[in-house]
This record gives structure tokens, sequence and C-alpha cells, in this order.
DNA sequence: ACCGGCGCGGGACATTTGTCCTGCCACCAG
DNA sequence: CTGGTGGCAGGACAAATGTCCCGCGCCGGT
């Protein structure tokens, strides 16, 4: 759900004890966006503290949230390697720090650095199968199973979603979220009054899997 | 649509000189596996010739197909790196030839030979570029939209599709998918008596353009 | 105090998609 | 020849989803 990598800071502080002119600090607001969709990178950035959307804007104005990043996730890696724009917009969720980190000098670590250019690999296998595995999912079930799903995964983090990124993220209007919402409520799956509010963690898990099970 | 990797081929060249001991042949008849879901994987294959779909099964039997297979592209490297069974099936379209690689020579080479790492890190990136997209824009836009991309994208290479398999890529049901192309049959966007003989690519390119444009 | 904007909630209706079922036809094995 | 299987086509109905719209309440600015 919402992505972290601890490794990657560890690397960063490498830089920063060996190499601190390279490292960078940059603050955003709530609602700043940190990487345009179609532009060209020249900054890598990697999360310190907060919470972002990844997301791609289509022509007719909706996005599609690919992943949410936490601590220690870095973004503009998958366009140095491809030599592209950026593939999608960050934009910040939370106020939050970020490492800065020229492309120049990310792209001349990752020829280099045996460790670092390690990380990244697993890093874009981990994020290719995770994707792929919810381009699948989300597809193939039904709203309401993807919807229990995502209000799972974000009880278990701290996590406040506006009802804009969860329709979002789950590639719905807000209206036929609403229904869905309204629907579990009236099961008494989530609390009545706060749509993520979920009455209990242990009675989701059991809808889930009876979910499973039926299907 | 169909991708391929010709790059690596010419590594399989190298190692076919240097290390031919370590490359195996093994020729796959159409609707034969080659890669089955959550099992370990032992061999990356490479392919030769042919044509293969790669593809996830929910667990309610349904398959989502992530991408097709052409000469070059190799399966089973996502896997070596994050450790973990199979993400998908690949299954043979067409009959097809394929250089058999063990797993452990693969992972030895990929942390020792630069080439080969720099070229599996493109592909994972366009790999996950291309998943990300894909997700979105099949999710965010109507029926008609994708498959009439779909329709435009396997004109261009030879490619003739079962429904079964166009259903599963669009993850569709097979009546949707006879419904669609009943109405793009009325509008005489694609030819009356077989599915994928489009009438003419420039006629389509255009109905394209007008959805963008619209959009 | 008041207005405007914005997020939430949901009614009404149209459209899209899935499910179930039936028929047709080609093909293959017995 | 014949029965079985599998792919193609589409009718009928149900369910899911989108679009458009209105109303409510909160909050910040003037």
């Amino acid at each position: 759900m919402i992505r972290t990598n601890p490794k990657l800071l560890t690397i960063i502080d490498n830089w920063l004890q060996n190499r601190p002119e390279e490292i960078g600090h940059r603050s955003f607001t709530a609602g700043e966006r940190l990487v345009f969709q179609d532009e060209q990178i020249r900054f890598v950035y990697i999360m310190q503290s907060g919470l972002a959307k990844c997301f791609i804007t289509e022509e007719n104005g909706r996005d599609y949230i690919l992943e949410f990043f936490g601590e220690g996730e870095i973004m503009g890696e998958l366009e140095l390697i491809t030599g592209k724009g950026s593939l999608s917009n960050v934009a910040a969720i939370t106020d939050l720090t970020t490492f800065r980190v020229r492309a120049a000098f990310f792209t001349a670590e990752l020829a280099g650095n045996r460790e670092l250019a390690q990380l990244i690999m697993e890093q874009l296998a981990i994020r290719l199968e995770q994707t792929a595995m919810r381009a699948s999912y989300q597809q193939i079930y039904p709203l309401e199973y993807n919807l229990l799903k995502l209000l799972y995964l974000s009880s278990e983090q701290e996590l406040q979603l506006s009802k804009r990124d969860i329709a979002d993220y789950l590639a719905i209007s807000i209206r036929s979220l609403n229904r869905a919402l309204k629907e579990l409520r009236n099961r008494n799956i989530i609390n009545p009054d706060s749509y993520n509010a979920i009455i209990s963690r242990e009675q989701l898990a059991q809808v889930l899997q009876e979910f499973d099970r039926l299907i």
C-alpha cells in the first residue's frame, strides 16, 4: 500500500558522510508537486518523511494513482534508466521532507556503485511485481473487494486518504465509491460516521477471507 | 504490444561462444506452459522464435494477460531478483523455440556481468513503465477505445489472437468483446467477417485520434 | 454576518458489463 | 456416419458503474 525503502536511506547516509555536497534537502507542503508528468527529470527525490502519491493523469483529466510513497521511496530513477520524460506526477499528500540528488550524480552512481545498482534493481522488480498484480486483481475482482482490501491495508498504517484519492486509486468515480461505502456501512463492516474507520480489523479480515473462498 | 529484445540475443550469442555448456535449447508446442505461477524458478528462458503470453491466473480462474513475448524476451529474471515464486504463468501461443539458462548461472552473471545487469535493469524499467501505463488507461478509458488500440497494435504485427486472449488482455468477458466487435463492425471500422482484419489502418488511426480529441 | 468554494451523500437515469443460455458450425475420434 | 468438443455469435436479463444533479454543512475571507 504505502511503500517504504529503509535500505535506500542507509545509502543516503553514506552519501551524506562522503559526498555531502551532492545531497540537497527540500521540503514540500501538502498538495505541492514534486514531479511533473512528461517533463525531463533533473533531480531524483528520496522521501525522508511524509506521504506522497504517484499518479498518471490521462488526457481526459482523470488521475490513476499508481502508488503511495513513504519513507525511503525514490522517484525519478525509472526515468533516468529509460531516458524518457516522467511517467507520472508525484504530489505531496502531507507536508514532507526529501533528499534531493542531481540526475547526473545519480546516474553516475548507478553505473559505479554496485550496492546502489542492486538496490534499484530490486526496487524496480518489486514495483513491477506489485503493479502487475494490482492491474490484474483490480480489473478482475469486483469493486467491493478492492475497496475492502484498500481499507484494510490503509488501516494498518495511519493514513487518512481523501475520497478523491481512494477513487483515483481504485479507478472509479466518487459516486461509485459512495455507493460501495454505503453498502459496507449497511452491513456494519465499516464505521457509520467515518468512512475509513473500520469497525474491527478482525471482522474485515474475515470478510476478505470469505470473498477469497467464494471467488 | 508484443515485446521483443534484440540486445539480449547478442548476449546469448556471447554465451553460446564462450559458455556453450550453459545454454540449453528447448522447444514448446502451441499451448504448452513454460512457467508456472507461484512455482520457484529453476531456469530462465529467452525467446528465440514464436509467440508466448505471460498471464496471471486469479483465484476465481480468470486470467489477466500482462504481455506478449516475442523474440529476445526473457522470463524468470524478475523472480530471481525478488527471490519469490513466479508472478505469472507463461504459455506458448505458437510453437516456439527458446534458450534455456540455469537460474544459478543467470544470477551469477547478473552480479558479475555489467552489460547484462544494465540490460536487465532497462528491461525492468520498460516493463514497469508499460505495465503502469496500461493499468492506467485500460481502467480509465472505455472498452471500445482499448479494443481499438489493441486491434491497431496487433495489426502492426502479424499476430492472430484468439478471442479468449483478447478478452483476457482487456480484462473483459468474451460477451462484452463480442458486443464491442459487433458495434465496430456496424460502423465499418473493422472487417465484417474476420474480427482482427481491420478495414484500413488509416481509418483506424483516425478513429483513435478522434477519441483522443473527444476525451 | 454572509457569501463562495469545497467535500460529502445520495436520487434518478442511462450506459456498460457480466451471466446464463441457446444455436450454429467445424473438426476430430471412434 | 455420429457424437463430443470447442470456438463463434448473440438474446435476455441482472448487476455494476457512470453522469448529472441537488442539498447539506463546514470554513475561510471580506
